[in-house]
DNA sequence: CGTCACGATTGACATTTATCAAGCGTACGT
DNA sequence: ACGTACGCTTGATAAATGTCAATCGTGACG
């Protein structure tokens, strides 16, 4: 049902690393991995939550709609789970989740879970830490959407994202134009006027390049702060929302080797 | 150092109420239970977090500044736990909090309930399912920010308010309107223009008393929604946020007797 | 190769929200 | 009782954001 490489990509999630080799059996025991094409609906806000997603590859949305409007609340990338309160709570989903291209999707039972966290208390620790790394990028985003206007929202995306990145100059950006628009909390057009006003602080638009020629002048924009943003730099250790979170104050490093 | 009826009320709260009677004691061992007056400042974000907070009495403010605005993320009322999810990842905290009015409030060691989280797999649990609750009120707040307009805000406010405080058409504000624009995300002069254009669907303000004359009128502009407004009527029983997000299609019924 | 669909951009305009300023009422302390 | 501080309200105005419409460019597909 999975590839082995795959089995071991999970298997490293901070999530799942702590398992019992027994444990994590049942829990991938009746798991399904599929292979979604680009715009596939997982799942609609207010399903019924009966497996927790993991995201080994593509990119997937989640957004909420209200009254004919929409909004996306946070892109995800690999290797990310996602529903993972819905799950525990054993309720209805709050937030849709749908490909944004091609995409292998890991379907874990929501039961077995549930079910692996009561009888492995390093399991659930890991799952409440995980939960709590979720909880505070929420926290974030609040506010940010609430504190900041959209141009400093965009500022300190451009940065946010310049150092995911690896720290260099130019990038790209990671989606659709509009996209992003949905995820600051803008309309297109908006956002596209927003990085027509921010060339007068030294960032270079060129398609989806993005150039910030004079870092000091975006900075005093943007005023980032680490209660906001989470620069957390790039890595290639599978890493999970607790991780993110805990960087760069860890002060429990268990992964001690 | 804590009266016994206090004591009883942070037991019987679903977080507590798993734990092992000796758990629990090692928990509520090097508690302090401290009364604070009205605007003192318990946390400031970016504050180390030591301990887990439980307010018993009065009511608590949940901000966050950026740029010399501010603003108010959750105003809590008893039993509430708070910051749970810095101290589980043993981090700094992303909010302030500052008592409202009079509160008395508990202070449990943050490193006893790691510890007893590793050592319980049933209260890890119920941490899981706190965090969860917590995690899908941020999620609903972020989707009423985003997708509503600020007359529809208050408009779903005061109808949750009112299904809050028994269903009665005539209720009260339960804060000053100062904090409740921060809430809703808004200035005080925006929230004072936004009960008054309310009017207009049948809503007459008197004071903090608030009567909802004509429901229909006020429910088309409004549009409540089950997957941004938690409806849960009234109790008497403790609960957390995880019980809040459970009701109505509590489908884990645990407190079978 | 042409056509079509769609994302991005731009302009004009409407709506919403914030800001500044003044005035009102009430609770509180002297 | 008086004054004062503070929350609330209202008005005038500015700034931000959304809406509608048109255009441009590009990539997919016949």
């Amino acid at each position: 049902m999975m590839r082995s490489a795959d089995v071991d990509r999970v298997r490293s999630l901070p999530l799942f690393r702590v398992m019992s080799d027994t444990a994590f059996r049942d829990v991938t025991g009746g798991a399904f991995l599929q292979k979604f094409p680009a715009g596939t609906t997982l799942l609609t806000e207010g399903d019924t939550v009966d497996f927790l997603y993991v995201l080994l590859d593509g990119s997937v949305e989640l957004g909420a709609s209200w009254n004919d409007k929409d909004t996306t609340l946070a892109v995800l990338r690999p290797v990310s789970t996602f529903i993972l309160a819905a799950v525990v709570l054993d309720a209805d989903a709050l937030m849709s989740a749908q490909t944004i291209e091609r995409s292998d999707i890991l379907m874990l039972s929501g039961e077995a879970l549930r079910r692996a966290m009561r009888e492995d208390a390093a399991f659930s620790v890991a799952v409440a830490q995980e939960l709590s790394g979720c909880y505070r990028g929420l926290v974030r985003a609040i506010k940010s959407q609430k504190l900041r206007g959209g141009l400093e929202r965009l500022a300190n995306y451009l940065i946010t994202q310049k150092i995911r990145q690896g720290g260099a100059d130019t990038f790209t950006l990671p989606h659709e134009k509009r996209l992003l628009a949905s995820v600051l909390g803008m309309t297109p057009e908006n956002l596209s006027r927003a990085f027509a006003s921010i060339a007068d602080y030294g960032v270079v638009i060129n398609g989806p390049q993005v150039t910030i020629a004079r870092p000091l002048v975006l900075e005093r924009l943007a005023k980032p702060d680490p209660l906001i943003d989470n620069h957390t730099p790039p890595t290639d250790a599978p890493i999970g929302k607790a991780q993110r979170e805990r960087w760069p104050t860890d002060r429990h490093q268990r992964t001690g080797s």
